[in-house]
RNA sequence: UCCUCAGUAGCUCAAUGGCAGAGCAUUCGGCUGUUAACCGAAGGGUUGUAGGUUCGAGUCCUACCUGAGGAGCCA
C-alpha cells in the first residue's frame, strides 16, 4: 500500500492516478464476474469496479465475500464516469481488510428502512449512514458559524458553570447532583452567569450544554441540549432583535455556502432556505393575539386565544406558517415570562422580550429579553416568584455595582439544526440524543 | 402528569377468532455496468409480559411493561 492516501471527498483531484483510501465497505453489488463494492470513509461514498479477470484471484475472492461495514484499505485508479453518483469510480487493484465483520453477526443497520426505536438503540452505528453523517456535518457547520459570528463582532466566549448551586428559574426541571454531600444541579441556562461576564467584558457569549428534566415527549425536546447565549451590556430589546436576526441569517447563508451537498443528501428543500434573509418580520404580542384570533375565526385554530396567555405550540406553528422566514414576537405579558425581564416602560404589564419562531412549524428557536436593571424591582420579582433571595445574592450584586441596561438571548442549537436541515425530530441533530426515555448508548 | 397510537423472524411489515407469512439481511447457486441491483433456493418464531373469554386467541377483554408523538412546559 504505497500509493498516496486521499479522502473520497477529494478523490477528484487524483483523476487518472492510483490512490489509497481507508474506510469501510458501505455496500456490495455484483453482476456475475463483476463486483461493485461501495466504499465510504466519512467524507463520502465511492463505487469500486472489480472485473474478475482484472485482479488477482484472492483479491476478487476477498471482495466477493466481504461483509457490510468491514474496515478496508483500498488501492485503485481514479476514473471519471458519468454513471457514478459522485462523478468518479475506483478501478480497484488491491485491498487490505483491517477487520472483517462476521456474517453470523452482520452489521445491524441494513440499507432498508428501520424504525426509530431500533435506530436509536443502535445510534453508535446509525451515525455511519450517509444521511446521519451529513446532518452531523451541518451541525458542526452551524456551531462554527455561530462562533465565527460572535467572534467577528467583538464578543468574548465566557463559559458558565455546568454545576450550579441553585435554580436559575425554579427547581422543578433540574437534574439534581450530589456535590460532596451538598445538593447541586446541572445548569438549565448559563444566562445569569454571562450577565456577570457581560458587565466585565461588554459583549460575551456562552456555548455549552444545558439540562432540563422536563418530561417532554415531543419532536422538539431533548433533556440535554446545547445553547448559544450572547449577552450584551447597554443593549436594549431592539439591539437584541437585530442580533438574533443577524445570527440566524448568517447561519443559513453559511450552510448554503458550505454544506449545500449535505443539505441535498438530507433532502432539504433548499429554495425555502434561500428566502431566509434579514429583515425578519417583527410583531408585538398584541398583534400575534389578533392573528391567532383571526386564525380561530377562519377555523385554522381549534381554541380561541385570549390575551394574557403564553403561546402554545399550535399557536406558534400557526403564526410561523404565515411567513417564509423566522418571525419575531416581542413584548409578551410579564406574567408568562421569567422574573428577570425588564418591564416595558410604556406598558409595565409587558416584558421587553422576544421569541423567534422558525418557519415550517419548527417553533421557538430563540428566546431573549432585555434584563431587569433595577435592584429593588428585581428583589420584588424574586420574592413574587417564590425564589430564595439568598441564592441570587451575587446576581443582585450586578444591580448594585454599576447596573446598566443589558440583554441577550439563547438559541437552541438542536432546534436550529433541525430547522435548517429540515428534520422531523431534534434527536437526529445531536450525535447521542438524551430524551425522556433514552440514555443509551 | 394527561390523551392517542403501536409492540409478530436480526430489520420493515402482512395474517376476517380457524395451518405463522412476505420483502430485506445471512448462507448456497446464477448473472460482465449494478445504482436500497436482480433471479432461484435454504436456514431463521415463547406473536412484549401475566391473567381471562372461547372448542380454538397474533386477533377479543383486563392489568402491567416498552416505545412513539401530541398536550402542558420550554430552546
Amino acid at each position: 500500500m504505497s500509493f498516496p492516501i486521499t479522502t473520497i471527498a477529494e478523490i477528484g483531484k487524483h483523476e487518472g492516478q492510483t490512490v489509497t483510501i481507508r474506510g469501510w465497505l458501505y455496500n456490495l453489488r455484483e453482476s456475475g464476474k463483476l463486483l461493485f463494492p461501495q466504499f465510504r470513509d466519512g467524507s463520502g461514498v465511492i463505487q469500486g469496479v472489480v472485473p474478475k479477470n482484472a485482479v488477482a484471484p484472492e483479491i476478487f475472492e476477498t471482495l466477493n465475500t466481504l461483509t457490510q461495514e468491514s474496515s478496508v484499505i483500498v488501492e485503485g485508479k481514479v476514473r471519471a464516469d458519468k454513471r457514478a453518483h459522485g462523478g468518479y469510480e475506483l478501478d480497484v487493484s488491491n485491498v487490505q481488510v483491517v477487520q472483517r465483520v462476521a456474517e453470523n453477526d452482520p452489521f445491524p443497520i441494513s440499507l432498508k428502512e428501520h424504525g426509530v426505536e431500533f435506530l436509536m438503540e443502535h445510534r453508535h452505528l446509525w451515525v455511519r449512514t450517509p444521511r446521519q453523517a451529513a446532518i452531523l456535518r451541518v451541525r458542526a457547520e452551524i456551531i462554527k458559524a455561530a462562533r465565527d459570528f460572535f467572534d467577528e463582532r467583538g464578543f468574548t466566549l465566557t463559559d458558565p458553570p455546568i454545576l450550579t448551586p441553585a435554580a436559575c428559574e425554579g427547581t422543578s426541571t433540574l437534574f439534581p447532583v450530589d456535590y460532596f454531600d451538598e445538593q447541586a444541579y446541572l445548569t438549565q441556562s448559563g444566562q445569569l452567569y454571562i450577565e456577570a461576564t457581560a458587565m466585565a467584558l461588554g459583549k460575551v457569549y456562552s456555548f455549552g450544554p444545558t439540562f432540563r428534566a422536563e418530561k417532554s415527549k415531543t419532536r422538539r425536546h431533548l433533556t440535554e441540549f446545547w445553547m448559544v447565549e450572547p449577552e450584551v451590556a447597554y443593549a436594549q430589546l431592539d439591539d437584541i432583535m437585530d442580533l438574533a436576526e443577524g445570527l440566524l441569517s448568517f447561519l443559513v447563508k453559511r450552510c448554503l455556502e458550505k454544506r449545500r451537498a449535505d443539505l441535498t443528501t438530507i433532502g432539504r428543500d433548499i429554495s425555502k432556505l434561500e428566502k431566509v434573509e434579514a429583515p425578519f418580520p417583527r410583531m408585538t404580542y398584541d398583534d400575534a393575539v389578533k392573528m391567532l384570533q383571526d386564525g380561530h375565526a377562519k377555523g385554522a385554530l381549534e381554541n380561541k386565544f385570549e390575551w394574557g396567555g403564553d403561546l402554545g405550540s399550535p399557536d406558534e406553528t400557526y403564526i410561523s406558517s404565515q411567513f417564509d422566514r423566522p418571525v419575531m414576537v416581542h413584548r409578551y405579558p410579564a406574567t408568562v415570562k421569567a422574573f428577570y425581564m425588564e418591564p416595558d416602560p410604556q406598558r409595565p404589564e409587558l416584558a421587553l422580550c422576544v421569541d423567534v419562531l422558525a418557519p415550517e412549524g419548527y417553533g421557538e428557536i430563540i428566546g431573549g429579553s432585555q434584563r431587569m436593571a433595577s435592584y429593588d424591582l428585581l428583589v420584588k420579582r424574586i420574592h413574587e416568584h417564590g425564589l430564595p433571595e439568598e441564592a441570587f445574592k451575587w446576581y443582585l450584586d450586578l444591580r448594585k455595582y454599576g447596573s446598566v441596561p443589558h440583554g441577550g438571548f439563547g438559541m437552541g442549537v438542536e432546534r436550529a439544526v433541525a430547522w435548517i436541515s429540515g428534520l422531523e425530530h431534534v434527536r437526529e441533530t445531536i450525535p447521542f440524543a438524551r430524551t425522556l426515555n433514552r440514555i443509551y448508548p
